[in-house]
DNA sequence: CGGGTGCGACTGTGATCACATAGCGTCCAT
DNA sequence: ATGGACGCTATGTGATCACAGTCGCACCCG
């Protein structure tokens, strides 16, 4: 019996195309209101109609696009009441994912949450938007894979797509840029211990980044 | 220019699948575990497989269905840590739905829970699982209506669509029955005004109710 | 020169088909 | 009788096609 080395080497169509439009639109390489069609992404990712319907539904159900009345599909225009909201979503989730995270966060997770830190500082000192974001978002995600909590983090996750194209069009415009600041507490409480200084770093953290978003 | 009566009369083929299924999902009627094929799905909703495909996918990825290895569907046989998960996302997301809907909660709106709780200890004397697990849901929908937060509650309905099979598990095996006993409390404190007696009624219903589901 | 109208290309939808694969029951050999 | 191998059937996948609706653009008329 063969013991998959590769635990996913699924040639699946529709899961590329999804994989690809996914990171796409999280990190923000997608502007709002963008219009897409199922034509154009088979073609650029060299597949039919077919799996592009696919990944296209699953994301429309993830909130990651849009369909208007006619099937046209284009990525989200949030309006600021949408955008509060999924700030508060992440302010509930994330709190609580870092909260579980904190009795199993070793010094190595917090080696890595500090290297990851610099390369965010390298991303925001070469004004490389899709470099911030991504690096970003792969903070908090390391810190939150330590909570032993799937479906926390898919939830989050699906917030974070949903932000996508925002974020995009936000940090284009972002001139002055600085060094997350926040970061710096959370792994300060990491190293302390210090759960309600921990749960209210990444509060700040979130509702901080969210609120230039707001137009 | 015509006005639209019916904003959905949509007789798109894919939709009508995806509510029929979700339906049945998340209000309990289909075991954990259980198979489904896509031509089985169209058949039964009159359609070929392409609409069954998309609904299916849209429902894999909001987690009501899962998909085998080899692309075979069935519902989720939820582990105890999973079910632990989504009963501590329903209580974090619950609990503010509740709070924000408590400064809009007219006495009209009490009525109205007042009147679907009796129709859930009516479905309890019955004996209809399905019944009480809709009206149930039912009452947690009306009330957080009134929070104005639509992504938080397709995000908490997306829970409730997880756990669906796993209710229907429990409600089917369960025997002696009682109406649901915080649903008293949440409508007392919602006359009351007393918002930290709401967010208490609302978690303790919420666990509660998904501590008998853990096996 | 401006606006309305009509045509054409484009786009999503759903059905059907060909193909690969996984399940599963059966049949044969020991 | 039991275990294993074979083959059939059922199932998902992806491509293609026909169709209907829509959007845009150009052309024509005032």
């Amino acid at each position: 019996m063969l013991i998959q080395t590769r635990p996913d080497p699924s040639p699946s169509a529709h899961d590329r195309v999804y994989r690809g439009l996914r990171s796409r639109i999280m990190h923000g390489e997608i502007p709002p209101g963008q219009a897409l069609t199922l034509r154009g992404i088979g073609k650029d990712f060299g597949v039919s109609m077919t799996p592009a319907r696919e990944a296209v539904r699953r994301l429309v159900a993830e909130g990651a696009l849009q369909l208007s009345s006619s099937g046209r599909v284009s990525t989200p225009d949030l309006s600021n009441e949408r955008i509060e909201e999924l700030a508060a979503l992440r302010a509930l989730i994330e709190v609580e994912l870092a909260s579980r995270a904190l009795p199993r966060a070793h010094m190595a997770l917090i080696d890595r949450l500090q290297t990851i830190n610099g390369t965010i500082a390298d991303a925001v000192r070469a004004h490389d938007p899709v470099g911030y974001i991504r690096t970003n978002l792969e903070f908090h995600r390391t810190l939150y894979l330590r909570a032993q909590a799937p479906a926390m983090l898919a939830m989050t996750e699906t917030v974070w797509l949903q932000l996508g194209p925002t974020m995009c069009k936000l940090y284009g415009r972002m001139r002055r840029s600085e060094a997350p600041h926040f970061h710096r507490h959370i792994i300060a409480a990491l190293k302390a211990g210090d759960e309600p200084g921990l749960r209210l770093a990444v509060r700040s953290d979130v509702t901080q980044g969210l609120r230039m978003l707001t137009t």
